[in-house]
Formats: C-alpha cells, structure tokens, sequence
DNA sequence: TTGACAAATAGACAATCGTCTATATTATCT
DNA sequence: AGATAATATAGACGATTGTCTATTTGTCAA
C-alpha cells in the first residue's frame, strides 16, 4: 500500500531513506533539471509503471520532487533546493568541523530569505 | 550474517543506505568529533552491543567510520571528510544548478590535494 | 594458564521494502 | 455517454534489513 503523508519538514533520515534506492536515484536523475511525466519516466526506466509512481510517492513525500497536473499529465521534476537543504543539514550533523561545511552553512544562509 | 567488504569507493547508493536508518545516525552522532569504544557507544545507546558492532561495520564498509585497535579495545570515530565527500557528490549529482554545489564543487576542489 | 572482559560473528525471526499484476480513478476526445 | 489514455492504489510475494540471543575470537591480568 501506498500511503500519502504530509509534507514533512527537513529531516536527515527521511532523506536518507528517500535516496537509498538505486531504482529512485535513476528517477531522480532523470527529472533533475527538467521535468517528465510518469509515462515518460517509464519509458526509460526497466520497472513497471505502479513501480514508477510508487517511488515518486516516496520522493514526492519527502518533499523532493516538485508536481505539476496538467490535464490528465502530471509532470514531475527533481526539487534541487531541497536537495541542497538536506545535504547541508546532513554536513552541519556530522561533518561539523570540516571547512567545507561552514563554506555550506554561510551559503545556504545567504540564500535563504 | 555480517559481510565484510573491500573499502568501497564513493557511490551515492552506498553512502545513502548506510546513513538511512535512525540507530545509524545515532551512531555516527555520538562518534563525531570524538572516538569511542564499542561498550561506550553501546551504553548511551537503547540496543544490544553485537547490533552496534553490526552498524559499525555497515559504517565502515562505507567508508564513514575510522577504527582504531588499541588492545583490546577498538575505538571508532566518525569520518568527517568522508562524510562531505559523499555529499558533495549528491549535490553535483542531484543540484547541478544550485549555487551552493558549486560553491561545495570548488571548496572540495580546493581540499584535495 | 586460567578467568574475565571487549568485540565480532552466527543464526533466527519479525518488519520493512521493492516489485509485480490487477484494478480504480481521473481527464480527454469523439 | 462511452472509449481511451495517464496515473494512482490495492494486494500479494520474495528479498532485504534490523534486532535479538548465543557463541566465538582476541586480549589482558593475576
């Protein structure tokens, strides 16, 4: 069963759990900087298309794919600022003492309003 | 059964399923920035010491602990490089056109030597 | 060398996960 | 309205995972 969860605020394993597929990291892959519908995704993909949508249901509820319907489409594209936000979390966690984490940290900073 | 596994090279599949489960992270949070032995992980944890020794060595495999054997003690301490390393990369993989993974892509670059 | 401690391994078991087929739902077009 | 197309959901099933207890292996001290 696929069951549909409220959009969940940052959490590092979500996130983890999210991307720890091979199988979604290829659909993420392919919607990252565009987007695709499920019949598109599926076409390149070598699973069914319960599979696909099944595995966007997960990306979709830890908030990193973005949806648009468009008549009986629905378009589906890689949240990349989520994406950054999780990773930054994750190095503020357990990479705090590395240069590059604080480079991360004061970026992110200065970007978000 | 606990496999061991040659030292894996960074892969965003490994890495993600390593870090995707909450005792792990509980884990590496107490191993960061510090070294502890098994039986001291094991006391601040809620699980038996032979289920840390089984995510210590998921850790390991994938490259985000360092061991240290000290008679007949085995200090582990969580791998910070390794950490922004692999994050690094997810960023590149899924946020190409965000600007904080550039600013990650050229902080790493400067690191490496 | 024996006893005690530290850590790893083996094996069992329940829970979770990824996949499939079948079906339901929703939207579009004659 | 009915047919068709796109997507989601339901339910089944095998594989993987996280946990436990029991045991083994390695190390030190008396």
């Amino acid at each position: 069963m696929t069951k549909r969860k409220a959009p969940s605020p940052i959490n590092a394993v979500v996130f983890a759990k999210a991307i720890a597929d091979e199988t979604r990291q290829k659909i993420m892959k392919l919607c990252c900087c565009t987007r695709l519908t499920v019949t598109e995704i599926t076409e390149k993909m070598v699973v069914s298309q319960p599979t696909v949508s099944h595995h966007l249901a997960i990306l979709r509820d830890a908030g990193l794919v973005s949806i648009e319907h468009e008549g009986r489409e629905t378009y589906y594209s890689l949240n990349q600022e989520r994406v950054t936000a999780c990773c930054g979390q994750i190095m503020q966690i357990f990479a705090p003492e590395e240069k590059v984490t604080a480079t991360v940290t004061r970026t992110l900073a200065a970007l978000m309003p």
